[in-house]
DNA sequence: GGAGTTTATCGTGAATTTACGATAAACTCC
DNA sequence: GGAGTTTATCGTAAATTCACGATAAACTCC
């Protein structure tokens, strides 16, 4: 950390939306996220199995939508029961939402006026 | 590259989304982009006054916004006019609203139900 | 208690990201 | 042509990501 502050404080929004997307930045995070979606949950096994990739890489990926707090885990043993987290997910969904949508309610024309 | 395929064949909407959402995951490309959403465009030297990272710092995440499709700068000597590429940033609009609306549009109780 | 099942975690290596300062490139104006 | 302005690119270092195999952890069932 030098002079210039690294440190800066974003909105949390800002932090909020940025974690949301860092999280979906993978093309196997968002096929996980689809698959939760269109059948409510489903068990790490169910993913190995329709995904092409070691099970330990797609705990991994897990972990990341985990921690990100896109979905949670129910532990039922042996297995792992995920679901997306329908808080955050909804959360996440409104301030996506909140980002592109604002460019539809502003004035359509949108050039490019003001130079210095 | 080992036997397992590394080079899984996603569908293009979902490397599509994931490459939006990788160059969306990080606080300060999400103030750029506010940014440009709210004034339409703006030069990299405005960004660089109301963001205390260093110019290259900043030129550089300019670059992974650019190179997603996100925004595009138009050459001003001895400027540089950034401003949304309205085409993608609309396209990326409707993915993501795409893969979040899936969930309102379904049953709404959505509760862990098919176990094994 | 031991075998089997399912999943997370560890350790590792290659690649990518993030930040910086320094420098080059492009163009204007004197 | 030279000084000044603005921005991109280069080089670099630290941190993070992504993939893997191997191993550990948690639990069931015999």
């Amino acid at each position: 950390m030098s002079r210039t502050l690294a440190n800066v404080a974003y909105s949390t929004d800002e932090k909020q939306l940025a974690n949301f997307a860092k999280a979906m930045g993978h093309p196997v995070r968002i096929q996980i996220l689809k698959l939760l979606n269109a059948q409510a949950c489903c068990y790490t096994g169910d993913l190995t199995e329709s995904i092409p990739l070691a099970q330990s890489t797609i705990s991994q990926h897990l972990k990341v939508l985990k921690d990100a707090g896109l979905i949670q885990g129910e532990i039922l043993p042996p297995k792992v029961k995920y679901c997306l987290n329908q808080d955050n997910w909804t959360a996440a969904g409104r301030l996506f939402k909140e980002i592109f949508d604002f460019s539809l309610s502003e004035s359509p024309a949108k050039s490019c006026s003001s130079d210095e």
